[in-house]
DNA sequence: TCGCTTGATTGCAATATTACGATTGATATT
DNA sequence: AATATCAATCGTAATATTGCAATCAAGCGA
């Protein structure tokens, strides 16, 4: 017990789930936001702004990452992040997919 | 330590976080297809459907509920559920806004 | 009323997530 | 080479989530 039973639906639902999943921290909205907002790869700074300790920024990142979000390119000491245009895309057609279109006449109850 | 920080982050930040969350799993992406599909309340069917526990069933929904994604109506012994219309619309718009329009060029590393 | 069915709730165990201090590895700078 | 800086990783603690058996509550039919 304790853990989602991923063989009970389809690869699909799965593939939702993760995805949303890499969405639902406030965190991980900010960074995002940040990165759309500043247009460039704030890297570190994103640190500071948003007041979470380094350990824990790099830790969103790189869940941000696994899920090809965002990618970095190492820049001396530094780590330049940026939005992933493709798979931003795939987001965006994803959950405009499955939040279709609904009648007010499928309601109901 | 251990729960989110949700003082670090805008109103707005926490509320996609938590609108998130709530499909971030597959059962709940799997309750809500198959409320689209069937079109009707397909109630305590879902747990044949799903090959969940009834009580696992329930906490799913209790949290789509929570989110207002769903509700659900008394009809006799059983519980008829159904898509929330206007909330529906609402997330439809909220992933839309946040996974905006970008282009290639925004793209800087 | 007495059982039967349905679904919510409770209590618990297992696992996952969040957060951070401390450390490590890599690259500049001096 | 020695030092400083940046970011990833490790280890750990706290909290949240997932899942289910067992129980509870409400409505229905005989």
């Amino acid at each position: 017990m304790g853990a989602t039973k991923t063989d009970l639906f389809t690869k699909k639902q799965n593939e939702i789930a993760a995805m949303a999943k890499a969405i639902a921290h406030p965190a991980r909205i900010a960074i995002l936001q940040q990165l759309l907002k500043t247009n460039a790869c704030v890297c570190g700074s994103l640190v500071e702004d948003l007041g979470l300790a380094q350990a824990t920024i790099s830790q969103h990142l790189k869940e941000l990452k696994n899920v090809g979000l965002i990618h970095g390119t190492v820049e001396g000491t530094s780590v330049c992040y940026c939005i992933n245009t493709k798979t931003w895309k795939q987001y965006q057609q994803l959950f405009a997919d499955l939040f279709i279109d609904i009648t007010d006449s499928q309601n109901c109850c």
